[in-house]
RNA sequence: GCCCGAGUAGCUCAGCUGGCAGAGCAACGCACUCGUAAUGCGUAGGUCAGGGGUUCGACUCCCCUCUCGGGCUCCA
């Protein structure tokens, strides 16, 4: 029999039988590969294992546990629950089903406008292990367009797909007139089969799937249900989305579920209630939040540490109104551009309009225009400390994380065109300076450009988006481009962080603005003695005081760093024969400018620590009778080991230590 | 705004098909005086989110509103 040679990833090749597949290379490898062997990549394409190979062929086998594996897998379970929820309700038709981070989903629109319950989910899931169990093979084809019409003619969004293949990446195919599909054969023809003249379930499909129902899929879970428009659009029906969760194992699968519960138990909105810091009470409204003396003092402390290195970096403090007349946002833009976002006007004065600011950029641009500016004032930084109201969806208000009013540490630097690129440098190593005193130290940049609504000239953008790549890549931080993404008046470098548990938190923003100038006439007297148009750059550092205190909850699981822990240290006296003591010791730290709190002995030790543990201080001092004797205390640190016989000036000396360094 | 779900004491949650509102923790009081994550006893605490309806009777069933959660859309 005729041999043809592959070569493999690492450049070696190998010899197979004419006729031989991807999976028999794998085979060939080593049963394990084969075992775990899910896709193959055949020339840089990705490919069923059953794709048949040949002489010269590049091939790499994707395993299970791989970025794309999983993806792979997902995919696949995704059509599986397609194929379950058409078998469990006749007259169901569906969307699309796409793998996403962690798991897939797919849309379904039931008869009659009927939702899933939750319960459903559990049949759902019977089903598909029934579907799992059957091991049907997922069968690749290319049809006719004409001939997929009539096979999906029930299914009106799947003809709405084959009309316009490309809207849907994951039913794409290359040849016009044609569409791909992936069929499930069963093992026996299906009662009422959801397609004509096929017995089974089919889906137009850009594949590539795993071989089989029963090879890697299994180790999944249907999370919830939730309600998706047609294409992502208000406007189209909306249909029922199922998502679910799919890993290679069941060891992933179940590390997976812990991150979740990790999460919840992470929730900003859970430990603002539990550690006393800040609430949203109803009679104030959604998305408005109240801070407790223990959060307001949180809050005090980050603002403190901003307003000093703000000021140290060469800004200047402004302040400005919550409320302004509709003139302002007409002459920003705002109210072209962003009004949706807006609280409605309240009327005063015989008609007139004020609204509250979404934004503090039209009050800084008044502040600039003030008086003529000179290019030796220049650049001239504004910063203010700005709460600005911002009509959310109702849908949307997340905690800290997405209210309707918030405080920015937003600010407006206003410079020449030489002066921007140097200005853009600066200000992100600044940011990533900050953020790094937080805890946060990987970070990723977005680069957004031009979106379909933009003002200004396009040379403009250009410039803009380019001067903002150099700063980027001079500050050696990894970035994407988001396309099409940038705010109306100024393409933009979002921050985003990783957290403790490895999730991804947009902070930061900066953005070039040229708009703003012309649309407020700003100008500034160059050395040539003519006026110029001078750059502005919007930048929020955290973005929102109140999100990046939610964001640093998640983060620290409310752990905060003693730096920022509204309690530093809790002392509790053994007997209450040592609550005297107690309180002296308290006076003392306090005088060396630390946070300190004594608590009386009217309960057991043990669970006077347990509470101030629960409340996550992060020194837990106890003293006693030795320790009135020695001036000593025993630290019970947090994530620590008990230290007993620790002379209180020792303990200062670290204490202090741990605050100035911002330590963890 | 839309889809699904939820709202019972400060917190976490019970309360079956309509028949007098419950627990644990927290708070308060008393006792206990203890060396590293829950001492005991007692007291108080509720317009069952709000409003309307059905019913002899509603925490329970129906409608509206508010708030919250998960998604969609949006996110300058």
């Amino acid at each position: 029999m005729a041999e043809i040679r592959v070569t493999l990833p690492d450049g070696s090749t190998r010899t197979v039988e004419q006729g031989a597949t991807a999976l028999d290379l794998a085979r060939s490898i080593g049963p394990r590969l084969a075992r775990d062997a899910v896709i193959a990549e055949i020339n840089g394409e990705e490919r069923d294992l059953a794709t048949e190979l040949h002489d010269g062929d590049r091939v790499a086998i994707v395993t299970a546990d791989s970025e794309r594996g999983l993806y792979t897998i997902r995919h696949s379970t995704a059509h599986v629950l397609a194929q379950a929820v058409l078998d469990l309700f006749p007259g169901a038709t569906f969307g699309i089903g796409p793998p996403v981070e962690d798991g897939f989903y797919y849309d379904f629109e039931l008869p009659g406008g009927a939702t899933f319950e939750p319960e459903d989910l559990e049949r759902i899931e019977a089903r598909m292990r029934e579907i799992i169990a059957e091991r049907q093979p997922f069968v690749r084809d290319e049809l006719p367009a004409d001939e997929a019409r009539k096979i999906f003619a029930d299914h009106p969004y799947k003809l709405e797909i084959i009309d316009d293949a490309s809207t849907d990446p994951m039913s794409g195919t290359g040849d016009r007139g044609e569409v791909r599909t992936y069929e499930n054969p069963p093992a026996k023809p299906k009662e009422h089969p959801p397609f004509h003249g096929r017995p089974g379930f089919i889906d137009l499909c850009r594949g590539p799937h795993v071989p089989d129902t029963g090879t890697h899929l299994g180790h999944f879970k249907l999370m919830r249900v939730a309600g998706a428009y047609w294409r992502g659009d208000e406007t189209k029906p909306q249909l029922q989305r199922i998502y679910g969760t799919a890993w290679h194992s069941r060891a992933a699968l179940e590390e997976h579920l812990h991150r979740l519960e990790e999460a919840a138990r992470r929730d900003h909105r859970k430990l603002g209630v539990e550690l006393d810091l800040f609430h949203f009470p109803p009679l104030v409204g959604s998305g408005l939040p109240v801070y407790h003396p223990k959060g307001g003092l949180v809050r005090k402390l980050m603002e403190d540490y901003s307003r000093a290195e703000h000021e140290r970096a060469g800004y200047q403090f402004v302040y400005t109104p919550h409320i302004a007349k509709a003139d302002l946002f007409a002459i920003s833009g705002h109210l072209d551009w962003y009004a949706e976002g807006m609280y409605p006007p309240m009327e005063l004065d015989e008609g007139q309009a004020y609204y509250p600011k979404p934004m503090n950029c039209p009050m800084h641009m008044l502040i600039y225009g003030a008086r003529q500016r000179s290019y030796r004032e220049l650049p001239l930084r504004l910063f203010e400390f700005g709460t600005v109201y911002r009509y959310e969806k109702s849908g949307v208000v997340h905690g800290l994380l997405r209210a309707r009013g918030f405080t920015q540490d937003d600010s407006h630097i206003f410079c020449t065109k030489e002066q921007l690129g140097d200005e853009l440098e600066s200000l992100l190593a600044f940011v990533l300076r900050l953020l790094r005193d937080y805890g946060f130290d990987e970070f990723e940049a977005e680069l957004a450009t031009r979106p379909d609504k933009f003002v200004g000239d396009p040379d403009d953008w250009d410039d803009a988006e380019a001067q903002l790549r150099r700063a980027v890549e001079a500050a050696g931080i990894p970035y994407v481009v988001a396309e099409g993404e940038g705010a109306f008046y100024a393409p933009k470098i979002d921050v985003h962080v990783r957290d403790a548990i490895g999730r991804r938190w947009q902070l930061s923003t900066l953005q070039v603005d040229f708009q703003f100038a012309d649309r407020f006439d700003l100008t500034y007297v160059g050395p040539d003695n003519q006026r110029h148009r001078p750059c502005i750059i919007h930048r929020a550092l955290f973005g929102s005081f109140d999100r990046f205190f939610g964001v640093l909850l998640e983060h620290t699981a409310g752990a905060l760093p003693a730096w920022l822990a509204p309690v530093q240290a809790q002392v509790l006296p053994v007997r209450s024969d040592h609550e005297e003591h107690a309180r002296r010791l308290v006076e003392r730290l306090r005088a060396e400018g630390f946070r300190a709190e004594a608590t009386d002995a009217d309960e057991p030790l043990g669970a006077r620590i347990r509470r101030a543990k629960l409340d996550k201080v992060p020194h837990v001092l106890v003293v006693g009778d030795d320790d009135v004797a020695n001036d000593t205390v025993g630290d019970n640190p947090r994530g620590g080991e008990v230290e007993r016989d620790l002379p209180v000036a020792t303990f200062i000396e670290r204490l202090r230590a741990e605050i100035e360094s911002h330590a963890p």
